[in-house]
Order: structure tokens, then sequence, then C-alpha cells
DNA sequence: GACAAAAAAGAAAACATTATCTATATTAAG
DNA sequence: CTTAATATAGATAATGTTTTCTTTTTTGTC
């Protein structure tokens, strides 16, 4: 089996994420982000300026610059952040491979998928970057106050 | 987003399922596998050679040689097929990519993700090859009897 | 025994993803 | 204006997956 997300979309979902933890309009760098969550950081910059490029993030250069987020928080869905380094193509793919399955012609696992695929839509895509937030923070309350994560 | 599958899994459900579609105890060879089911052989008989080390297929050299099931299709789960493979290990995988994630430092979407994948393995990986088989003859019955998928 | 059909095995090529390296452009601060 | 910190861009390397190619082994048939 493969992982459900590509290494490039969990970095760029972690670094979205990391910025949007840290008090709005701050700008945060490439290397900050790398050291912080262990990410190779040219590659890193690959995905944020993927990112920028769509409008998730937005970047100043030049010393002090910075990435931060580049709308609301609450109107970044990891859906955006997904399909802007990846595309979303493998969700229509028939999940035992078959080029000609589809709803009328379906392979014997085509319902079965198409239920899981409409639950890792609703329960993990459409998330937004402030619901992680509020997950995360919940998550903090029961602890040490500490992210872990980062 | 990458597919759920691999390229080698989807082959070996694929083939796995072939095989048993047929008359059970029948051989069947690389050549009509990979010819029906549009695989390159050669990398078809990796798949297969390593399914037949596992006792889910079993082989027959020389001249009439080739593939059967090695087991009752009912007790030949994909599960099994996926893991002889390339492993299970993507399911206990953090879905956002956090090394530390588990169910004591959950990430934001750890939840939302051990549903999902309860749901992939109830309803894809413990099926067996002859549910599929079932799936597939329900299938036919409202259509023209013919598998368009091989 | 010779031949041919098949699987088995190993090497290598093609491709995509992930990671690194180097150079360039931009800009704040002195 | 110079310097340094930063993003941007392009080229290259490393890795893993998928595919192809070639050779070897096995075995049924004549």
């Amino acid at each position: 089996m493969s992982i459900l997300l590509s290494r490039s979309c969990e970095y760029g979902i972690q670094a979205t994420f990391y910025i949007s933890s840290l008090s709005s309009g701050k700008l945060v760098s490439i290397k900050e982000i790398s050291e912080k969550l262990n990410i190779p950081s040219p590659y890193l910059a690959k995905i944020l300026q993927c990112l920028a490029r769509r409008g998730i993030l937005s970047s100043i250069k030049g010393p002090n610059g910075g990435f931060k987020l580049g709308r609301a928080a609450d109107t970044i869905a990891l859906k955006d952040i997904v399909e802007g380094i990846d595309g979303l193509y493998a969700l229509d793919k028939c999940v035992m491979g078959f080029e000609k399955c589809d709803d009328h012609n379906p392979c014997p696992l085509h319902e079965s998928w198409s239920e899981i695929k409409k639950k890792i839509i609703d329960s993990i895509l459409s998330k937004s970057i402030s619901e992680l937030g509020s997950g995360m923070k919940l998550l903090l309350e029961k602890k040490e106050e500490k992210n872990i994560f980062f």
C-alpha cells in the first residue's frame, strides 16, 4: 500500500499549519520552518513557492522576509494544498487499477472505495488549516502545553 | 495525493482475481494473464513469483504449466496479497507525516485517519478473492454477461 | 534424448519522486 | 551604496518504482 499523501503534500500541510500556528501576520523563513519541522530546506522552498503562486501563502523577499498565510486560515482547506502540489486525480482512479472502471461499469470494489473516498474528502481534505489548529489546541490543553510536533 | 494501492498491488490483485475467475485447478500462463489484463509480462512474473512464494498462488513449470490459486479463494484476503507485495506499513503512518504521532500524541487528523483506516481494512483489505468474484457475478447478471475488465 | 513451453532469476533501463547544490534576484538596514 | 538576509530558479544527484531485456532452469511431449 502506498501512503495517502505524498511526502510533498505532507510537507506542504505541515508547513502551512506551522505558519498559521504563529501569531498572524508574522513572517516565517524557510530556514526556521525546515529546522522546526525537519524538512530539507531547498525541497521545502519548492513546495512553499508552489503554494505562494496559488495564493495559499504569500512571500516577502529580503532580510526579515519570509512566508505568511495568503488568506484567512479558515478559508484554506487541505484539499487546496494537496491540489496545488499533487492534484487530486488519485481519488478518481479505480482502486483495483482497472482503466474501464466507472459508475456504470464498477469493479467489485467500486462501491466500497466510493464510500471511503467520500470519508477522506469529508473528514480530511475538507478540513481547514484553522480546524487543524483548534484540534491541536484541544490536544495541548490536556498536555503540558508544548507542541511536540514542532 | 497518491493512489491507495501501488501498481504492483493492483496487478497482483487483478491477476489473482483473474486466475480465480477461471474454472478451479486450471493452470494459467503469465502470457495469458498479461495479455488479458494488459500487464507487462516480466513485471507480472515478478509479482506472481512473489505471491507463489507466499502460498497465495502455486506455480508449475514446463509446457502446459502456469499458475493457479495456492488455496481456496475464500481464504485469500486482499490484505494477504498487499502484505506479500508491498507490506501494510503505510496504514500505521501518520497521515500528516509526523514521526511522533501516535495514539498518545495524536496529530490533529489522527482520529479521522484512524476511522478511515478501519474502513479501508474492513471494506477493502478484508475482502476475499471469492467475495470479489461474487461482486463481479452480481454485476454481470445485470449486463451482457461479459466481463469488460478481462 | 531433443525440443519447446513455461516459470525463475538477474541485470539494466526508464521514469517519477525526493533531495541537494549553485547561482540569481530582491530588499531591508547600515 | 554596500552588505547581508532572504526568496526564486535551475541544474543535478539520489532513491524508489515500474518496465524491459536476457539468461537459466524445469518439465511435458515427441
